[in-house]
DNA sequence: CGGCGATCTTGACCGCGGTCATTGCATTCC
DNA sequence: GGAATGCAATGACCGCGGTCAAGATCGCCG
């Protein structure tokens, strides 16, 4: 059982103070935010906005995992970005969604009203601000994935996303066995949607870890469960990229 | 001879109202913005911005082209972006570069001073809204550019390429010839470049090209020139996607 | 004019990774 | 308990595209 799977939705609403997107923001860019803001639940698999719809709300994420994806006419799907807590989804000042946006587990997510966040964008230059180094920020790391797609092999965007993973400090742990310590990191999908996301398929992701295993660079607990045994040699293996410092 | 790659320097300064990104901006803000405004020009192979600088300006293009590209520590090199005549280049509100942004082609480049550019940005909500609109189709079109790189073979990647240069009026023109017209397209790198952005090599890339003209799709006029003959055809094998519609 | 260097092209070879098929191992449902 | 379903793992095969090497083409410059 992986229990990131299936995320326990707790009843508490919306904090969006807490929220780390939003910290910085005077109190009553906030309040102004709170007021038109929304919970949303969605179980496993469901849309929560489809490829070239007109959604009427963007937001961020409370719990659980959402996945942006294109599916090609061919059938052909490939993942763009996937978003954990925290992660704001959506677009303001944009009509048409460009990918679908789906829930890759149950989620609960705060959202916006468009029009009202658009016209609070508007009249708050703090907001619109944060908005913008927001996107300067997502804009950083596409690129770094596409250099990820564009110039490295399987084993070295694998590795790559581990260490994203590793830097997500919800994701991962610190456990203490014998005398050296393990870092811990849940993958909270399966290899399928792994292998759209890395630009592969389930096959090779599989082959992929097994190789890292078989190094001694990880060890397998569970198909959704690896401790990290050798940081610099995953380093290495990643191209010493520096993946996800752009998203603490 | 390519006169692509010799771009003939003139000595007009930057016209920022006539600049389409500019266009929809109150007569105001591009006063304001002329006032911060200095022309710099590079030649082909230049360096306007190394990765990790700290750059003390951002600007648009007045002439020329710019590519935004990375280089592994293992000597690979991989070309995020080229930005042709209009295109804004470098990034406001952020430290630190993440990309090598160097001339493709000779320059000329309209360049706002960093500091008086955020300054401005804080005072002039119009001109703070232009950006995020701006950074907003930027990572639209990255996250397509991902999708190509993610899950579509090379000769579609090129493809796709030829659209978004058929796409850009200013590369493209149309040529009557005998009954049907023909686009005819100017490829403004080499086949190394191209290489590196597409996520391939030289190689691979010369044989991309001359599988499409055996199958009649284009015709090369020399290696930095095709006439396209069957647009279908050629929307067919780019696998349908609406490349290059975030930027007119 | 002739040699030289850069770029593009083409061929031969082969390895990474895509494809297909099979197996194993859960979990769920009858 | 046994059948059904879903995901992961593994093996066999082979094709796309990377790599290396050798021509071809063109512009440049002595």
């Amino acid at each position: 059982m992986n229990h990131l799977n299936k995320p326990t939705l707790t009843s508490k609403e919306c904090d969006l103070a807490r929220e780390p997107v939003f910290r910085k923001l005077p109190k009553e860019s906030i309040d102004a935010l709170r007021r038109i803001c929304r919970v949303r639940t969605y179980r496993a698999g469901q849309t929560v906005i489809a490829d070239q719809d007109e959604p009427g709300f963007t937001g961020c994420i409370a719990e659980g995992i959402l996945r942006m994806q294109k599916t090609l006419p061919d059938g052909r799907q490939h993942i763009v970005g996937l978003l954990v807590a925290h992660d704001m989804f959506g677009r303001v000042l944009h009509r048409r969604s460009n990918f679908d946006i789906e829930a890759a587990t149950d989620a609960r997510l705060c959202c916006f009203d468009r029009r009202a966040l658009e016209d609070l964008l508007s009249r708050d230059p703090a907001l619109e601000r944060l908005f913008l180094v927001n996107v300067l920020d997502e804009l950083d790391a596409a690129r770094e994935w596409i250099i990820l797609l564009g110039c490295r092999r399987v084993s070295e965007r694998l590795a790559a996303f581990l260490l994203i993973l590793c830097r997500r400090s919800a994701d991962a742990e610190r456990v203490v066995s014998g005398s050296n310590d393990r870092i811990r990191v849940h993958v909270p999908i399966g290899r399928a949607d792994l292998a759209n996301y890395l630009g592969t398929r389930a096959e090779t992701i599989s082959r992929a870890v097994h190789a890292l295993a078989d190094e001694g660079i990880i060890a397998i607990l569970d198909p959704h469960t690896f401790d990290i045994l050798d940081l610099p040699g995953l380093i290495a293996r990643a191209g010493n990229g520096d993946f996800g410092l752009n998203r603490p």
